[in-house]
DNA sequence: GATGCGCTTTAAATGC
DNA sequence: GCATTTAAAGCGCATC
């Protein structure tokens, strides 16, 4: 019978972080549209001022694949450095 | 001449603003980047609370769309009284 | 050499597969224009019946949220009860 | 005051005529995804055969854009005609 | 622990 | 030019 009234109480606290759980990935997500909106409005603004978005948006995709490459050489001179016992 | 000279001018000033925007945007999408972190944060600690994330998926979703619901009401009552001329 | 011959009739093969795929995906996808174009002739009619395309619209958007939305509740319900092996 | 029934009467008439205009824009929403799912499930099928669905859109997109030229062309060929007096 | 697969989200294209 | 529709990317999940 108690572990009726435990689980009962367990739940109800289960209940209540899930509750928080849900608040809090609800908060984030609001903050993560609200940033892809601004981006929105970043190249809305910059279509306005005469830029071509499609080309602005392969610069950005261009970079990003470059910083990676970059990081990813960095990865790979750390290991050998490593391996070297230059590390 | 002086023509060729301006044109030049709006070129680096072009090539001013599109670095400006570019640099905009990249810092926009760093920070997105980083609520998408937390919120993936979240789950995770979530699961390892012995949370089902599957559930707090679909009840995130569901609290979604009832709110999109309640948003499209709202806009076909607008409607509605925009076509009645009363609003 | 008879590796060659295979692989040649492989080829065949693949082609010709490939040729009923296309097909296929054509045929379904003139369908689906052809609904297409049904669906903007009754909004089109309905129209010159006097009545508001935009309601119109608005309306079936929401039936469609609402639809979404008891989908949803049943897939939460169907979680919980298996979460509470119930199912 | 018999405006005021005829308008109601009106009322009833076009409310069952939305009626009827909605649930058969819906039957044909309902046909034209059935037809995207079916689409959907060829190209798993492809994919499942050692396809490349993406190479297989691009044949798809490719054939569509030179259907359109020919048709141009033909087109214009007719008009040729037409204005030859041979049409 | 890695890989692949489907699904959700996000970007691009198109038509009104 | 904006809203809808369609293609692509990213991500979590399941499996081996």
């Amino acid at each position: 019978m108690s572990d009726d009234i435990a689980k009962a109480g367990d739940n109800l606290i289960a209940a209540e972080r899930l509750r928080h759980i849900v608040a809090r990935i609800e908060r984030l997500e609001e903050e993560k549209k609200a940033l892809g909106d601004d981006i929105k409005e970043v190249y809305a603004e910059a279509k306005g001022s005469g830029f071509d978005t499609k080309i602005i948006r392969q610069v950005i995709r261009l970079r990003k694949v470059e910083q990676a490459d970059r990081q990813e050489q960095e990865a790979l001179l750390d290991l050998y450095m490593q391996a070297l016992g230059m590390a």
